[in-house]
DNA sequence: GTTGAAACGCCCTGATG
DNA sequence: CATCAGGGCGTTTCAAC
């Protein structure tokens, strides 16, 4: 991982389209070794997919919220009912392990607050949670999937 | 937008290498109506970019966490400088204008601790906050870029 | 690492029904 | 919408340097 495949990084995660000539291009190599260090990111599982972006609003699913869960208690069977019940939602686009008060923060998106009430209950009642707390954005102000990679350094 | 719209949708959110011929056999349709829907899902902003997902642990940016924010004064000016502020800062990815007690959301990813840390500081130097609490994650469980749309329901 | 080239698949366009 | 046909581009592989 040097500073070439850092660039390639950086290209592909803001334009997957760029063809093999343009990005070995940018990134100051020519196609071969440029398409090798491509395979190897991805076999490597530097790069894990590739996806299209859409736009929330224009699909109707304009309400993301971010529900902090705390758990009923934390043994492993619970954690299995949780792992369980989550998977089935497709509403929750994000699950993240916690430090601090919650154990967890989940990303929620929906069209209206009809629907996530219909999730929130569904939610309470597939789960036992210690505690359930429902923040909501008003705006999405900036979204990105790329990651902040420093070229220069390592 | 109809039922193959949004056929369209889930299966480019999933894969985007997906290559038209496999795609228009998904979603039940021939080539070339398929590539055309495409073309217009992607000139109506409904798809919005195509991009590659990099998994954060292989390239050392194990932390991520969530910041919420109180703004000082809720004066247009203060938000200009907000927005300026922000927009230097890589290492923030996302951020939501909140309903409830916080006014805005980050989510921020660095290396470690000691790079939140200075993360941090130029946040606080850089801007006029009333209040910041960090939450870190310990563990992403899930992760998506999928939207949850729903196929059969408009 | 570089260049050059060949083979193949896929994208994209047009015509037709 | 489907099908067919074609040109051109891009990916992928190989050879040689």
């Amino acid at each position: 991982m040097d500073r070439i495949d850092r660039k390639i990084i950086v290209e592909l995660q803001r334009d997957a389209t760029l063809s093999l000539a343009r990005l070995a291009d940018r990134v100051g190599l020519s196609q071969t070794p440029c398409w090798k260090r491509v395979q190897k990111l991805e076999q490597t599982g530097v790069i894990t997919r590739r996806v299209a972006l859409v736009d929330p609003q224009m699909v109707s699913l304009g309400l993301t919220a971010f529900v902090a869960i705390s758990a009923n208690d934390h043994s492993p069977s619970w954690r299995e009912a949780f792992a369980r019940g989550i998977a089935g939602m497709a509403e929750i686009t994000e699950v993240w392990r916690m430090a601090g008060e919650a154990d967890y923060l989940l990303k929620v998106v929906t069209r209206d607050m009809a629907s996530f009430d219909a999730f929130y209950r569904r939610l309470t009642e597939t789960l036992e949670l210690k505690s359930v707390t429902s923040s909501f954005a008003m705006e999405r102000v900036a979204y990105t999937t790329a990651l902040p990679i420093a070229i220069d350094e390592p």
